[in-house]
DNA sequence: GTCCTGTTGGCAATCGGTTGCCGACCTCCG
DNA sequence: CGGAGGTCGGCAACCGATTGCCAACAGGAC
């Protein structure tokens, strides 16, 4: 019963296989192995040896029973394959290695309950849990924050730890820029109703814009994809601004296409400003400008608080991570 | 101990717990949970509603010990960030989450020591695990094999189960689209040595363009990357091809950006070719040309594969997946 | 009433580690 | 030489499930 398939697997070699070699007890083993100095020196190098000769590996579902430490962490996200989300995956996934841990993820489909299931189908075997752009209510989270650490992404909730990438900077100089060209009129392209992070940038638009004399519109809720994208050229052109703001690089990229399709000239009839300078967002023709959001350096400030939680020592300072203008080709002045 | 960090969390339930709830034994709840009809079905339906009050969820390391059997399965690939395995790894994760278990993704980066000791890592753990463009020889990877079963994908090893696109239906109709447009002589960039995929390419290649009257050289090898593309651009013009097809579109587009840069028109000066249609393939300018390789499908069959070796019933029929020419306006005639 | 069979549930071993506690032995010191 | 203290290693319980085996009991056939 234990080996399925046609191919007989041979059996991992476990501690006791390596106490019977040298006539030592289990718990030596164990202890020769995870606790240096509680053995004799000489003792725990051939516990060593036998143990590299039998390639031994540890389990982890054994040592987690007793423990209750997993050596797993958890990442949830809304969509896998967006673009947006590698360098973040990046991240977290070279520093949760790096500490020996392994890293699972999970995507959440824009669902609120698709996440709130699957984080409770991996809660039971992993040691904390990263929620990005979590689709959740405050509530649900707090409860998920109450059986292991959780750190959040994208996304705040009162008095629980999360990484969000400071806007402001980047927003100012995009509306400095914008002004600059000699914009009045913006619209914000928005995100999902769900989406923290979206209204974040719209309530931080709605600050800034109108403080530098332009107006901004918002337009949407729209799926944060490139279709959401094109959807949104039609009231793009029927609010009549100059310049549009989209929530994220694959809408404006969505929006890029959508006015090439139309015969709309961009950036002369319309400037397009994306937002995180996602993969591919450079060659696009004109290449979008943007406000790169460093979600690598998220990623991994994510799972250095996860680390932090659960007490593990030499964790950084937290860091500060913040949005940053770039100034590409779909910016230009309005034509009048 | 069995808590850190500020927060006291609280212990998740058992079937002790609502076994001691019930006036049960233990071995009796399990029963309930998992062999439906085992026991009486007014106890199984009292102890499923204690469970749910309880918000119980079997622990997956517990179950695991006794069973062998996790319900995790693992995913190497050289690079998390290649915009290549986007639809893979999302097309592994929808099969692996639709039957219930849990997908695991690591990275080699493109070093066969770290994919070895990654391997090994994960193994204890999952049941089963996929190999995507391993960078292990063939001896090592049937070493992995004994352990547990696996399935490779763009990488084929002798007596081994593998996801291997069929590149030679794209490979014709690309080639008879470059002769058609009076190409006489092409290049193949090709990418890392290591790269099994990239030697079949080549080897395809090889064979087809002769019979088509072509010349083919080999550029190479270089990074798979967009950086690799770049770099090549000089031995391209030098070896005075007036076609190239590169090893995958990460490396099409950064020759693109290359003659960009250096003032090589594409398509009229040089015509570029890709493999794999990937995000972003279609918006530089010009939209690259490309071979795509339907690396969804082969995500989703290579996870099939696992769970058949795996010995589980009503996996699907193996599905085969072949690559496709994608025509767009990177290809040309060639000045003459 | 006896025997057989089927249903239902419990006992206890097991998976592979971890760890508190104890005891044997050695060393060193007064 | 006796005792204190330290080092080293083993015993056994425990983590949370699963499962082979058995016992108790019910119902049916004869």
């Amino acid at each position: 019963m234990k080996q399925r398939g046609n191919t007989d697997r041979k059996p991992a070699a476990t501690i006791y296989d390596i106490a019977r070699h040298l006539g030592l007890s289990p718990s030596t083993v164990s202890r020769a192995l995870n606790k240096p100095g509680r053995i004799n020196a000489k003792t725990e190098q051939r516990v060593r040896e036998v143990a590299a000769e039998l390639n031994y590996r540890i389990n982890p579902m054994a040592r987690a029973l007793p423990t209750g430490r997993t050596n797993t962490l958890g990442l949830i996200l809304t969509d896998i394959t967006n673009p947006v989300y590698f360098p973040l995956v990046r991240g977290a996934e070279r520093i949760t290695a790096g500490a020996g841990h392994t890293l699972v993820l999970a995507e959440s489909q824009e669902s609120g309950t698709l996440e709130a299931e699957t984080a409770r189908r991996l809660l039971p075997s992993i040691d904390g849990l990263v929620l990005v752009a979590s689709r959740l209510d405050d509530e649900q989270i707090r409860e998920l924050a109450e059986v292991k650490p959780l750190v959040l992404v994208n996304r705040a909730v009162e008095s629980l730890p999360a990484v969000v990438p400071d806007v402001l900077p980047g927003i100012r100089d995009a509306l400095d820029h914008l002004a600059s060209l000699g914009h009045a009129s913006l619209a914000f392209l928005s995100g999902p109703s769900a989406s923290w992070m979206s209204r974040l940038r719209w309530e931080t638009l709605l600050d800034e814009a109108p403080a530098r004399g332009m107006t901004i519109v918002e337009i949407g809720p729209g799926a944060p994809t490139l279709d959401g994208g094109e959807q949104g050229l039609r009231r793009v052109r029927a609010s009549g601004v100059t310049a549009v703001v989209a929530y994220n690089d694959l809408m404006a990229i969505g929006l890029l296409r959508a006015c090439r399709a139309a015969g709309v000239e961009v950036p002369s009839s319309l400037s397009i400003v994306g937002f995180d300078d996602i993969f591919g967002s450079d060659f696009t023709s004109p290449p979008i400008t943007t406000i790169r959001t460093p979600l690598d350096l998220a990623g991994e400030e994510a799972v250095h608080q996860v680390f932090a939680a659960l007490g593990d020592d030499d964790v950084p300072a937290p860091r500060r991570v913040s949005a940053q203008f770039v100034e590409r080709a779909s910016t230009a002045a309005p034509a009048r």
